[in-house]
DNA sequence: GTTGGCATGTAACCGGTTACATGATTTT
DNA sequence: AAAATCATGTAACCGGTTACATGCCAAC
């Protein structure tokens, strides 16, 4: 379901794309939310035709196909986004990790709280990059309101992110005490 | 993978214990960080016994089986927590949401983020509850040191719900701004 | 003319969810 | 005697990942 809303969340703010765009998209601005490849955008955007959420536009060169949101899948998204109570389900192999932990001792677990503390300063370091280049963007086009499409998801990523950097400090500091 | 690892380490962590225990503690314990059912644990435990890490110490009445882990399943733990690189897919519909929600209008959006913020309240809660059984349980055996097993995500599934509460603060006021 | 990026698709596989199915023991 | 809980399993389905497969067009 999600990855349907996904594709006409892009569609509803970015305008029409072909597959291909969409599957860019994904990379460079819903990844940290959400993640898709080709092999499973070309299939949805079929069955989102079928089912008139979406249609063929245009087609362009190299069989190019440029999809539009109709209005029933703008409908459709709508009442996603303010009906639709989202699953709580997480699964993190990192928080998996940190659950493990105090199974080694306490130099081996210090050292896998350095490498996932590592892997949340990369994380971070690419969020903050994202919206630095949105800022960017936002400053070139002066007067008109800055467009906030994904900045609020990414503002949760880089908070989380922070906190997921403490937790570790503090983590690796109980452990260490306790050598 | 990861499944196996959880199961191994419900069992490194608190002895032998049958496929119907391990799926209560999957409910009550590693749920913030890894959810199973049953049908997905019994023919786990049947495949981990076939690769030798874990063997099936007894058998009781109802056909309940006893699973105890084996030094080759207590080495592939080990070997997991200090070798594998966690995947760092994200995926959270909550925060899928977050990430339209500018596409509705304010007044919309602001119900949106009350909605989800209800929710990480909840969450919290959950977290706060079982951390403070585990904090009452330690206080229980006293002079012996505090199982730590399971702290460590406890705590970083409690910041990481108190910097989406604030966000989500943030952002409804942000977005009132507009209205 | 060859390399690289554009562009679309299919197939095999794997992990997870829901539903189906059965039976033993304990509690009321 | 009936209901609840213990206890184990299987099967169908669905979403996602990896790998396979193909061809067009532009730049070098």
């Amino acid at each position: 379901m999600s990855l349907r809303i996904a594709l006409l969340g892009l569609l509803a703010a970015s305008g029409p794309a072909s597959g291909y765009d969409l599957a860019k998209k994904f990379e460079t601005s819903v990844a940290h939310v959400w993640q898709a490849g080709h092999s499973q955008i070309y299939p949805e955007l079929a069955k989102l035709t079928a089912d008139g959420l979406v249609a063929v536009e245009a087609e362009g060169p190299r069989g190019r196909k440029i999809y539009t949101i109709t209005p029933e899948g703008d409908a459709e998204l709508r009442r996603w986004l303010m009906e639709h109570t989202p699953s709580t389900t997480l699964r993190s192999e990192s928080a998996l990790q940190a659950f493990l932990v105090p199974l080694l001792d306490p130099r081996d677990g210090v050292a896998v709280l350095r490498r996932i503390k590592k892997e949340v300063e990369g994380r971070l370091a690419e969020l903050e990059a994202l919206r630095a280049a949105k800022n960017a963007a936002d400053a070139r086009s002066p007067g008109e309101p800055p467009n906030r499409f994904g900045a609020y998801a990414l503002d949760l990523g880089i908070r989380q992110s922070r906190a997921a950097l403490e937790w570790a400090e503090d983590a690796m500091a109980d452990l260490e005490r306790a050598t």
